[in-house]
DNA sequence: TCCATTTCTTGAAGTACTTCAAGTTTTTTA
DNA sequence: TAAAAAACTTGAAGTACTTCAAGAAATGGA
């Protein structure tokens, strides 16, 4: 328990035994059932959190009253709503284990504390926060610029694995399409 | 010259006049033209871009030929393909000046050796980021729950003064509409 | 100040999706 | 291991957009 965090950061930057325990001691860790909640709608995100194991997602319920989900988060990756963790104001959204899970909690006061006490985590969530950037402005281009056909096969081919491990209709929606329309794709009646 | 960036980074954490002049010493200051390009597709985002007065772009051309903006950036922000920059593969993106514009470029090289050399630069950029991608979160909540009409009143509602400065067939594709269709809701044909 | 270029507008036709409603299959729980 | 719940499928009807083509208005450069 929370090898997996401290193995992430060792791979970016260089902690020491001290820094670790102090890291450590901050640290919450949590075990999430399937479809459990670790953020509702209307709380503020006032933490960090990482997943060890399992997979969460971020979700938000639309006007119909349909789920949206926003962010698929697994092993080794972090998953927040960034803009309630930094105005404090209440989130639009819910964090919830999409399958049995287990995650580590960081807790705003403690980690900003941490952040001066160890400049080192610095450079480790700016690494990190970079890459996830990244990754997005991907993903917008690929909303942009593919029909929801493709952009099914694109995520499809890019991430095999990680699609057999959600239902489909959360995938459809991070595709930014219906579950109805998902299945015509697939059933290949499009 | 500069001014900005550093008051910008005094803002979230304080540099020693020595680490100020290690800083600009590795930065080039560039004057853009209206339509001049500072990335072209193809070519890799081997910097970062600082955006000290004017508006600076970042788009692509689609299957259509049609260009589609995927971020703009004014004063103050920073504008580059995160992909391209850490993978160095060729950016699919190009970085275009929207009006005349002044611009601080650091190449990666310089970058990446700045951080190491003044922490302090690792919990600038952190923060910068952690900002950028909480922007980033709500900007897919909103391509995702509002119609292309509430989309553009949003924008207009939040970002008034933009508005005015960037052409609409420009702010239309950054929307995910046409431009064809952002005349017709001006005009409230819709 | 005029010509060229860029930007914006309009309407008509087309399309890539969504929505709805109902039924089927799969998974979970007691 | 049966019943309940969750997830997936199907077809029909609707809609929020796009595309195209052409012209009008605004802007910029010599």
């Amino acid at each position: 328990m929370s090898e997996s965090l401290l193995k992430h950061i060792q791979r970016k930057t260089e902690l020491t035994p001290l820094e670790q325990e102090k890291l450590l001691s901050k640290i919450e860790y949590r075990k999430l059932k399937k479809k459990e909640l670790l953020l509702e709608e209307g709380s503020v995100c006032d933490f960090f959190c990482f997943i060890e194991k399992g997979c969460c997602r971020m979700y938000l319920i639309n006007d119909k009253g349909n789920e949206q989900t926003l962010q698929f988060g697994i092993e080794d990756w972090w998953i927040m709503d960034y803009m309630s963790y930094s105005t404090e104001n209440p989130s639009d959204f819910y964090i919830q284990a999409v399958e049995n899970s287990e995650v580590l909690i960081i807790p705003k006061n403690d980690l900003e504390q941490l952040l001066i006490e160890i400049p080192k985590l610095e450079r480790y969530f700016r690494i990190v926060l970079q890459k996830t950037f990244a990754a997005t402005q991907m993903r917008i281009k690929f909303l942009f610029t593919m029909s929801a056909e493709e952009r099914y096969h694109h995520f499809n081919n890019a991430f095999p694995v990680f699609v057999q491990r959600v239902p489909q209709y959360m995938l459809a929606s991070y595709l930014d399409f219906s579950a109805e329309f998902m299945s015509k794709i697939r059933a290949g009646k499009i």
